[in-house]
DNA sequence: GACAATTTGGACAAGAGCGTCCAAAAATAT
DNA sequence: ATATTTTTGGACGCTCTTGTCCAAATTGTC
């Protein structure tokens, strides 16, 4: 008997699909490979025969777990979505909020950020995504467009604020604060990304280094 | 007779093709149609069909203009790259190399800036075409890569340059203030842009405002 | 070893898209 | 008005893709 297909049914909001029970790892196999060839193929440009050889794994079997084209594709971005948001919180939680050495422990913490949240696989392939399907499928991004980007701003926001109270930051808007960190950050790795560079842990380094130390020359205190 | 399909032969470099004689006003009508639907929909999930349809347009009429659906999108990015280029050097050569006022110039320098060549139709093409399809199309991009953002950099690191020889700013590394005051002007468009909202005036006038004064508290002169 | 679940590969119909051909209509030039 | 160029729309062959069906092979379980 073939498993069951994806059921028909949509799952309650936020109860997680157990799915057919085939074996797991070729599900996630599945999946991933799907992320890796949508990412670097589109949507439009993808079809299931290169997911099938990614994957190692017949085409029928691609059809047996996910059902549809499009099913499948849903299910990469909740997949994606979900892990990056996992990653993301799980950085942000490393922040120096007593810091010893505000300059090296913010840059460390930049590090962090930049290179388990923007420039790994799934960071590249959400960027990718939302940049060329997101309006297309606004739903499928709804979501990340209010839990992504605005709860990442107000937590670290939020952490700077202390900063500022417990007189490391001479700063007023924390929100502000936090936007413009991210952008310093970003602002070296942005071109290189685009054209999907692999990225170097010293360029991540140094990127992130020259980038604090702006941020502290705006909005450090002034000894 | 129909008109003479697109040559075969390769039209030596910085030469301007001339294309065939067919009435300009199709041929650009066609290119800004194909830039509308390959932006919105991917090269993969493009066809010839809606590009006819939104430029008011026979099929077979594409087909003799640009005979070929990549030669298309090839004439559709060169034709975007020059424009976005042009655009963006017209701006450079308003940066304010004798301010008046340090802070509000800069201001109105970067809200031309991201109008005029990072927010409008060509600019948002561009970004996204080069991350959909900058791996696929390395060759269509590598002019983009030399000659875009490192020559921006540099053109508007040598502005600051003067503007630090003069006394207007304090800095050491004018390149990196460069790429600097360009991560800090889009540090609120990043997001807004990502999803394909329109952006207002008065939103990227703040937006730039603050960008400004955090980089001028970075960069400027202590009194 | 026997049994069930899973995977496989191949064949298939239906449809979409590309690019071509062509003769009739419209626009433009002379 | 006449000749030339451009545009049009429709029909066509071709290939690629999707999603389905099924019988055989493989894998895992008891």
């Amino acid at each position: 008997m073939p498993p069951a297909t994806a059921p028909d049914t949509i799952a309650p909001p936020g109860h997680i699909e157990t799915g057919p029970r085939g074996h797991i790892e070729k599900r996630l196999s599945i999946i991933d490979a799907a992320a890796c060839v949508f990412c670097r193929e589109g949507y439009g440009g993808t079809n299931i025969d290169m997911i099938a050889a990614q994957a190692n794994v017949s085409r029928q079997t691609v059809y047996n777990h996910h059902g549809d084209k499009e099913k499948l594709f849903r299910a990469v971005v909740r997949e994606v979505t979900e892990r990056i948001n996992a990653g993301l919180f799980d950085t942000l939680a490393t922040f120096p909020d007593r810091p010893t050495d505000l300059e090296a422990d913010l840059a460390a913490f930049a590090v962090r950020l930049t290179r388990n949240c923007i420039c790994n696989r799934d960071g590249k392939f959400l960027r990718k995504l939302i940049q060329s399907e997101g309006e297309r499928y606004p739903e499928l991004f709804a979501d990340w467009r209010v839990n992504g980007p605005a709860k990442v701003w107000s937590a670290l926001a939020a952490r700077f604020a202390r900063l500022a109270l417990s007189g490391h930051l001479d700063l007023d808007d924390p929100d502000l604060a936090a936007r413009q960190f991210l952008a310093l950050i970003n602002a070296d790795l942005q071109t290189a990304m685009l054209l999907g560079d692999d990225i170097g842990d010293e360029f991540l380094e140094s990127s992130a280094r020259q980038a604090v130390r702006t941020f502290l020359r705006a909005y450090g205190k002034r000894a």
